[in-house]
DNA sequence: TCAAAAGTGTTGTCCTTACACCCATGT
DNA sequence: ACATGGGTGTAAGGACAACACTTTTGA
C-alpha cells in the first residue's frame, strides 16, 4: 500500500537564518539587514527566509548566503532549529539557523543593493526581530568552541595574513590575551601555515611575514582536535 | 500594518525523531521501534512523530521519549535537522533529530504494549527506514565527541554505580582500552564521585565500591572543559 | 590455595606556561 | 636616535602515560 501524504497533520512554514561573521581586524562582526519589508519593516535582523519545495536545507543556507553577500563556496554550518510556536508573530515558522565564516574584505567587494545590510561589533548588537538575538548568541558559543579545538577561524581571513593578524582574532572570539611567544609557537607548530617572503607593512614599521594555509594540510586536520588556546576553562 | 500570514510558501510536515541511548554493561545500544503503521511497515525504524500545533521542538521530542519509554526528566539534547526534499518518502518533512542518554533498567521497568521496541547495539543496527541510519551515525559521533569533554556519560547509568562499570562504558564509547589506574585517577580528580560505603558484588568476589554523582558539582561542571579520555586524537 | 577482578603509586616524558630581550624600520 | 610593533628562546612546573604488585573473597 502505498501512502500519498499523511493526513490530519500540521504543515509548518520552514524558513533559514544565517549567523555570517567577518573580522574586522579588531572584533568579530555579525552582518545584519535592515528590513525593508514586512513584518518588522525598518528593524534589524538576520537575513534568511524560506526553504523551497526541491531543495535540502544546506542548499537553501547556501542560496540565502549568496542572495545578501555573493559569496559562494563559504564555510557554512548548521547551528540549531528553532521552533517555539510564537517566535514568528505572523505565522508559525520553524527556522534552521546556520552560521557563516566570511572573509570580510570579500564581502566588500561585492555590493547588493536589494538589501541594506551592516556590520555590528558582536557587543554592539541592536534589538533584533523575533529571536535573532538568541541564534546570535548561539553561535558565538558554538564558534567559540569550535574554535578551542579546530582550525576554523582561519575562513574568516583572506588568503594571505599574518600572525598579528591572526592572533588578535583568537584574542577577540576567546576574550583572552594570549602571550605572542607561546602563540606562534602554538599555532606554527600545527604545521598549516606557510610562511611567504612578503611583509604586511601597513600596521607595523617592521613589517610582518604573511602566511598561507597549507591546504592539504588544513582538510586533513581540521577534525583532528588541537589545542589552539592556553585556557580551555575560560570558555563556559 | 498588521500581516496574518505569509502568502506564496511553501508548508512543510515537521517531524522529530529520537536516537535513544543505553548502556547495557558491555556495549552502547540504540532503541529502535518495529512499525506496526505505513509506510514501511513492518521496518525498524528511530522513535519519531510530528511536531503538534502548540509545541516547541524540545516538548516534541519529549513528548515522544515519554510515549515510547514512558520515560520523562531525561537528558535530551538536539542533534541536528534533516531536511532532504525526498528524505521521507510519503511526503516532503523536515526531521528534527533528538538523541536521549537513559538509564536501559529503568526502561526495561517500563512496558509500552503499543510499539515493539528492541535495543540494538551500535555494531548491529539493523537497516532503517529513511535517512534514520546516517542520524544514528551523527548521534553516535556526537555523543563521542562530547563525552570526551563533558561528563555526559553518567545519564547512561543508574544512580549508583561502579568504577569498572563506567570504565566499561568509556571504552566502549570511544573504542579503546584505557589503563584503570590513570582513569580512576582522573575521573576521581573532576570531585563530581561520591563513594559509597556498599559494594557491587554480582560481578566480582571482591567487590566494587558504588560511586554516586555530586549532583551540585555535576551541574556546576557539567559544561566546564574536562580531559575525560587519553588521546584525544582517537577520535576523527 | 587458587583464580579473578579491584584497587593503588611512582617515574619519566612532554606539554604548557611564564617571562625579556633584540630586530627592523619609518619618522 | 627613538619609538613602534615583530620576532624569538629558555627554564620551571604540571599533566599525562606507562607500568606491576597487593588485596579480597568465592569456589
Amino acid at each position: 500500500m502505498q501512502i500519498k501524504r499523511y493526513t490530519h497533520q500540521n504543515r509548518i512554514l520552514v524558513a533559514i537564518d544565517c549567523i555570517i561573521f567577518g573580522f574586522d581586524g579588531t572584533h568579530l562582526n555579525v552582518l545584519l539587514i535592515k528590513r525593508g519589508f514586512e513584518p518588522q519593516k525598518g528593524r534589524w535582523s538576520l537575513m534568511g527566509g524560506f526553504v523551497l519545495p526541491e531543495e535540502n536545507l544546506d542548499h537553501a543556507a547556501s542560496r540565502i548566503l549568496k542572495q545578501l553577500t555573493g559569496l559562494t563556496d563559504i564555510y557554512l554550518e548548521q547551528l540549531y532549529a528553532f521552533g517555539d510556536p510564537y517566535r514568528d508573530t505572523v505565522e508559525r515558522t520553524v527556522s534552521v539557523a546556520y552560521f557563516a565564516l566570511i572573509d570580510i574584505n570579500k564581502y566588500e567587494e561585492q555590493i547588493n543593493h536589494e538589501y541594506s545590510a551592516a556590520w555590528f561589533p558582536l557587543k554592539k548588537i541592536p534589538s533584533l526581530i523575533f529571536d535573532h538575538e538568541e541564534m546570535i548568541q548561539m553561535a558565538k558559543e558554538k564558534v567559540q568552541y569550535k574554535a578551542a579545538f579546530h582550525p576554523v577561524l582561519f575562513e574568516l581571513l583572506p588568503e594571505k595574513f599574518t600572525l598579528p593578524q591572526l592572533q588578535s582574532l583568537y584574542e577577540d572570539v576567546h576574550n583572552a590575551m594570549i602571550d605572542k611567544r607561546n602563540f606562534s609557537r602554538k599555532i606554527l607548530s600545527t604545521g598549516l601555515l606557510i610562511r611567504q617572503n612578503d611583509k604586511e607593512r601597513e600596521s607595523s614599521k617592521k613589517g610582518a611575514f604573511y602566511y598561507r594555509l597549507d591546504k592539504r594540510k588544513y582538510q586533513a586536520k581540521f577534525n583532528a582536535i588541537l589545542n589552539l588556546i592556553p585556557n580551555p576553562q575560560s570558555l563556559k
